[in-house]
DNA sequence: ACTGGTGTATTATACCACTAATACACGAGA
DNA sequence: TCTCGTGTATTAGTGGTATAATACACCAGT
């Protein structure tokens, strides 16, 4: 079973936004793989403390990603197959890299400040 | 006068805030200067195709964020001194960066990695 | 069979950020 | 004085998000 114990919410973005990602980040980081089940709806909204179509909303996106499965009422699972992965890897790592280098280049920061305080505030 | 015409609307940030940004980087680039003076609400909202009203939103911001002075009806204009400059300039790099090193942790990309992607990515 | 939990769907409501429409008072300039 | 553009304030509309209250069909376990 999936474990949602550790996730944060913020109230800046749609909550069901956050849960989309952070599974998304549990398969990155192997912490989740197919065939893992997810909790059911009501059950992960009593976990949260949120209502249960919030949750029904975030399962819907991500069986739309397509990295989620649902058949009738035999609970939620994990599925990705290596293109599924491909995608999410993309987008939480080069997806994340390019859009913060063009921020960076948007203020004209040159590549080698952007090392420099990349490697200054990596430990703190 | 202080010119707008090369800002670029997405359509996924508030528009306020992104007038907002895009004044703090003509600031960060020495682009904008105390005593330049801004577009009238209107003539921006023209300018971009949008409502005076969400024009002066983003001024009121501005002027609160203190980088922006207006008195009565004669015009706003861009004001800077040190510490708001400070301000500015944290916020668009150590602020921007810092916020990608968290992203970049959550999902444990190790250092060397980023570093690599960013590299990559920086010339495209 | 009955019960309880499941996924799913529908409808309504509330709230908030954002944008839009409008009106008002002020002051410079012809 | 009259006009026009200014900043400002108020009100209304819109869309997305979240919640709530149900309702339904399905299936497993008792």
């Amino acid at each position: 079973m999936l474990d949602f114990s550790d996730i944060h919410l913020n109230n800046k973005d749609p909550v069901y936004i956050q849960i989309s990602h952070y599974v998304k980040r549990q398969i990155l980081l192997k912490k989740a793989v197919s065939g893992d089940e997810l909790p059911s709806r009501r059950e992960l909204a009593a976990l949260l403390n949120i209502n249960p179509n919030t949750v029904q909303k975030a399962y819907k996106l991500m069986e739309q990603e397509g990295f989620v499965i649902t058949h009738g009422n035999q609970g939620s699972f994990i599925w990705v197959n290596d293109c599924i992965y491909s995608k999410i890897e993309d987008e939480l790592t080069r997806g994340m890299v390019a859009e913060f280098v063009k921020s960076a280049k948007e203020i004209n920061l040159p590549f080698k400040r952007v090392i420099e305080l990349i490697t200054e505030l990596w430990d703190e």
